[in-house]
RNA sequence: GCCCUCAUCGUCUAACGGUUAGGACACCGGAUUCUCAUUCCGGCAAUCGGGGUUCGAUUCCCCGUGGGGGUGCCA
């Protein structure tokens, strides 16, 4: 049973930058799985403070991407809240007011037209859910408001925590020595500090560093533009920096709602594997319920322009059923089954070595097509299994010597979907259409 | 430099102080009398080093070493 906190209030702060970076898209999935899993409230809130930037278009980037891992936010931008306005663009008065209570308890001074915040000299106590408690001594005094006047992210964050009642302040680690500041700040204020949770960094797959937006993989617009499952780039994330235990990886968002916690994250930093993620999206894509893959697949099609020919939805399904157990991806559908709706597919090209090597391709495909030709029987997958090994078996030759070459004349493939299904669903027509034509095509 | 932090196969991770240190990805090999990119089976591969504590340490403590982060009028 999912315990109920209505006092748990998180955030996720991004500022909008025209990407969506993979570790933020992380640390908005932590955020989130623990607000559902204590029945809290999950906010968002933008860091647009930086006005030269398009705001408004660069903002899109990021609600896109939260939607589409289905990380959906209880307060913040286009659906309000009781704590707005969500954009720190728009609570310039809230600093202000907040900056006054400062001057008016000494705490901070000016200098060379900037306001500076007195450190207090003593050790911040930092209680952090993951990493226990960290005291860290803050020794300069730092810049809370520039000499033009703009707020600076130390200063805004601890102003919002304190004015949108959060909770938990759950972020990365890069963050964790930045905290002692803000504890200083919340100390100046009067108010107790959240409790924090920083999260270990997602690394390059190779190389020193965290991933950064260069890296191959590190962009949520990547997945998205890919065709990959939500779902699957979502589960993988999870497992960056947490477990299920008992040996699994692959389960359903309910169930690591349930299971996730605070305690349970793990201290050490990640490698970013985007293989494992691949194989992921494949399990995926593979499990998918037939009319939910049809679903997924139809733009695919569609947009690769292999719906032109106005093929029926029965065909274009049966062609999805028999593919959809070969493929890694939602990625290689179109190229992987283009031969089901045109006739002007490729060959491939290693494929076509591979074949020729094995002997001449078009005198088994010759052989093959006279029987076919005078062949009348029920053009099904178990009559044509049937038809093909007994005419092997007749002139003394492996089944295989014979469904290479076939499959490669009727698809230009060596791989793909099995084989007798394939020319099931092709039709008569077409597979003698194309085996009459083979090796020209 | 200083401060904070972390440390199990190449990678992600599991293991009340007692396990032949488990699983997954990747890689390698085999099977699926049609392919393989699916599926199945098998293999390779780890507790950073040194001290303690303990009958017993991957697990607790200390010191090294190594990694990561911070140290901005960036966020």
């Amino acid at each position: 049973m999912v315990p109920s906190d209505s006092t748990v209030r998180v955030r996720f702060a991004p500022s909008p930058t025209g990407f969506f970076h993979i570790g933020s898209a992380r640390t908005a999935l932590f955020n989130w799985l623990y607000a559902r899993h204590c029945g809290g409230t999950f906010l968002l809130r933008i860091e647009d403070t930086d006005r030269q930037r398009d705001t408004e278009e660069y903002l899109q980037v990021l609600l896109d991407g939260l939607r589409w891992l289905g990380l959906d936010w209880d307060e913040g931008p286009t659906v309000g809240g009781p704590h707005g306005p969500y954009f720190q663009s728009q609570r310039g008065e809230i600093y202000a007011a907040y900056l006054q209570k400062l001057r008016d308890s000494g705490r901070v001074y000016d200098k060379d037209g900037a306001v500076w915040f007195r450190v207090s000299g003593e050790p911040a106590l930092i209680d952090d859910r993951i990493r226990g408690r960290v005291q860290r001594l803050e020794e300069k005094d730092f810049v809370i408001v520039r000499s033009d006047g703009s707020p600076v992210f130390h200063f805004v964050i601890v102003v919002d925590d304190i004015a949108m009642a959060v909770s938990h302040v759950i972020r990365g680690e890069d963050h964790l020595s930045n905290s002692s500041k803000h504890v200083e700040l919340f100390r100046a204020f009067d108010r107790p500090p959240p409790l924090y949770a920083h999260i270990p960094l997602i690394l390059k797959t190779n190389g020193p560093g965290k991933m950064s937006k260069r890296d191959s993989g590190a962009l949520i617009e990547e997945y998205q533009r890919r065709h990959y499952l939500p779902e699957a780039v979502r589960n993988y994330l999870c497992l960056l920096g947490w477990s299920p235990k008992n040996d699994r990886e692959i389960l359903p968002i309910e169930e690591i709602i349930a299971l996730f916690d605070l305690p349970a994250v793990n201290r050490n930093n990640a490698r970013f594997d985007e293989k494992k993620l691949a194989h992921m999206n494949g399990e995926y894509v593979r499990a998918l319920p037939a009319e939910e893959f049809y679903g997924r697949a139809l733009p695919l099609l569609r947009e690769a322009g292999l719906l032109a020919g106005a093929p029926t939805e029965d065909y274009v399904r049966s062609v999805l059923a028999l593919c959809q157990e070969k493929l890694r991806g939602l990625e290689e559908l179109p190229h992987f089954c283009a031969y089901f709706f045109r006739e002007d597919f490729s060959m491939d090209e290693n494929g076509r070595k591979k074949i020729f090597a094995a002997g001449d391709p078009a005198v088994r495909v010759r052989e093959f097509l006279a029987a076919l030709g005078q062949w009348n029987g029920e053009w099904t997958e178990n009559s044509l299994e049937q038809l093909l090994r007994a005419f092997a078996e007749e002139r003394g030759r492996k089944t295989s010597d014979y469904v290479h070459p076939l499959r490669y004349a009727v698809s230009g493939q060596t791989v793909g979907p099995g084989f007798y299904g394939m020319l099931t669903i092709l039709g008569r027509e077409r597979v003698l259409d194309r085996l009459s034509r083979f090796p020209c095509h």
